[in-house]
DNA sequence: CAATATTGAATGATTATTCAATACAAAACT
DNA sequence: AGTTTTGTATTGAATAATCATTCAATATTG
């Protein structure tokens, strides 16, 4: 290893140590919601998670706000990756493509009870809190947007002229949005599959003669 | 007037002035939540809304979460007493009796913001206190049971045989949780006419030849 | 004159925020 | 190489604000 190469490692391990306490807190904020709940979650437990003081928490973040709203960001980025992804995959077909998005709507890692309890947590926050409602409606209006337009390609190719592509892709996205609460109120009824079989059922009633929604 | 029925009456108000100043109190919880959020909510400001003292709001309700449980016990039994009349009304027939069900869950009276960011602060509070989860599954458990009769015997008259009465009523009842949560985002979209529409096209698919889905 | 309803000020607990003190690491200088 | 200096990262105790809860005092009612 050369000199200069260590010195550019040295660097980045500098700023990865930096960000790494920036994303423990981040991490522990989103563990404790889940945990306590959003009014139970203080900046003292959330430091103790993340094994840092109190003070620094606060300092690195400047507020307990800040702090907050910067987990939701976090939260809504990495849902956000994970569907750009699938809409950005040129070797799907757009029936392919609708699959992978509920598939991935009610995956382990985005639709579980932890996940879904902090979203719940910042929802019910949205209508006092600007900041929030804005992360909450950027993400949603380019996933509605993305979503219309799938379902526009799926429209034009089945011939489906009962409904309008906005009609189906509401539906599916409150859908989407009721089943996650449920799966609060009641997780062994409303399992990802139990979720995943309802979204699918509905796509069949939709385009009966597409013999991908089995 | 007479003694005895002056006597009544005394006792009758002395309750309903009890119950009033109860009554007063939770009303002003919930419109409090509704204004402010439930993490602003103090007892401080329930009671000046209520025009009590804010010992006695204590006093009356022997704590906070006393008092916030008895509201969403409020809210709960307003709702289902709405959905249960329509239950119980004997003259209608399977369908005004679905129709009447969602104008119902789409009025003004139940689907409004202020009602709706109540329902929301709670269900997010549900993972942790159990006592708002159970007054939340009670009623949802009822309500789903019912649902799923009414859609069985519409299912029956109809012979619509491709969707079970349970996948029917889940999907349903999902969409309306969903959707009051997007009422919440952007009131502007989600008006309560636009909600009422996706409901009607959604069971207009299921069932096309009903023509009282028009 | 009871008995009950209601007040409002005092209490104690919790918590976000601040900041002086300290640890640490890199750079500068013998 | 070793020591000092400098700048930054982190701590944790102090502060001040907020709030639920209590309760002795007062008002109201029968």
């Amino acid at each position: 290893m050369t000199a200069s190469s260590k010195q550019v490692l040295t660097i980045n391990d500098k700023n990865s140590e930096i960000s790494i306490n920036h994303q423990k807190l981040i991490e522990a904020t989103i563990e404790t919601i889940a945990e306590r709940g959003l009014a139970d979650t203080t900046i003292s437990h959330v430091a103790q998670k993340a094994k840092v003081s109190q003070g620094y928490a606060n300092f690195r973040f400047k507020s307990k706000e800040n702090l907050l709203l910067s987990s939701l960001q976090f939260l809504s980025d990495e849902y956000k990756k994970s569907w750009q992804k699938i809409f950005e995959d040129q070797n799907l077909d757009p029936i392919d493509r609708l699959l992978r998005i509920f598939e991935n709507d009610f995956s382990k890692k985005i639709a579980n009870r932890n996940k879904i309890s902090v979203w719940v947590a910042f929802y019910s926050e949205v209508k006092f809190r600007p900041s929030y409602l804005s992360v909450c409606q950027m993400q949603d209006e380019i996933y509605s947007s993305q979503t219309k337009k799938l379902v526009d390609q799926i429209n034009k190719k089945t011939g489906q002229r009962s409904l309008t592509s906005v009609e189906i892709s509401e539906t599916y996205h409150s859908m989407v949005d009721g089943l996650w609460q449920r799966i609060l109120f009641d997780p062994k009824i409303y399992t990802n599959e139990f979720c995943k079989n309802l979204i699918v059922k509905y796509f069949r009633s939709i385009y009966p003669n597409e013999t991908k929604f089995k």
